[in-house]
DNA sequence: CCCCATTACGAGAACGACTCTCAATAGCCT
DNA sequence: AGGCTATTGAGAGTCGTTCTCGTAATGGGG
């Protein structure tokens, strides 16, 4: 039953710091969980609407906050000023954004620490939190490209 | 003459890619040098409109963008959707943003070797380009806030 | 050194992503 | 079930940034 599992894990996610569960907030959830890339609010929006006609921007730019608030997705920074959002699984990692696809990779935090200690030890700089994008060319892209 | 030789620097980047030696570029790269942290356009603006009260918004922008893409500034991402800069010595670094000062040190890419060489092994992903800021304390706000 | 095509400037209007407002609706607790 | 309160939807509003266009300045060629 990994599907039941995946919704009791939603609903507890989204009701974390006392927040009600709508159904807009689930239909935000699982649609950013399903997407494989990073997706703007206006993308959200053009794309729920033909099934969800009345939902509005303003309810998904909050629903995505709220995500982002409750830890179970973070902000990308697009060009042109635009937010793009990403659902995650574990809480502490980076990405790895494709920038041929779009398609996002996680990266674990593990990889981070010997940076992590060089930045305490040596710039005596204490880290309260980074934002550590990668962007490039994904193995399946890089691979189209050559065959060209 | 460390002056001299700065002024010649800044005026090589400034043309660099073809572009004009204007008295508002100037102004603003040095503004932008002298700083040593974060800044914003509207911000800039402000400090320099007593100075230079015929120096428009829109130039700014147009000014720092051109750094940008000199190589001679990086636009770091703002809560609330704003850019703020800050001029280069290197090429390529990364940046200790302290959140309560604002005051901006530089990290040397050489840090980043083994994560980088990590991505590319373990994840068969060829990085282009990274985004990569600290946020927390600096030592001297650090002890500012022991102190109390 | 001076022309002149071309680039850049300044001011304000336009743009667009995002946020706010407010009346209506729906969760949640008892 | 009932009511208190958070949330929604729709559109207006906000604000950082970019565009437009007439004017001014730059720098390469004569």
């Amino acid at each position: 039953m990994p599907r039941t599992t995946t919704r009791t894990t939603l609903a507890k996610r989204i009701t974390s710091r006392g927040r009600r569960l709508t159904k807009q907030r689930v239909i935000v959830a699982q649609a950013l969980a399903a997407e494989r890339q990073a997706i703007s609010a206006q993308e959200l929006h053009e794309r729920l609407h033909r099934g969800h006609p009345r939902l509005g921007l303003a309810t998904i730019y909050r629903a995505l906050e709220a995500q982002v608030e409750a830890g179970m997705a973070t902000r990308l920074e697009r060009p042109g000023h635009v937010s793009a959002y990403v659902a995650c699984v574990s809480e502490h990692h980076h990405h790895l954004v494709c920038t041929s696809c779009q398609r996002v990779e996680d990266v674990d935090e593990t990889i981070l620490r010997p940076v992590l200690r060089g930045i305490r030890d040596r710039h005596d700089f204490q880290v309260d939190h980074e934002r550590l994008d990668f962007y490039g060319l994904c193995a399946r892209c890089r691979r189209e490209k050559a065959a060209l």
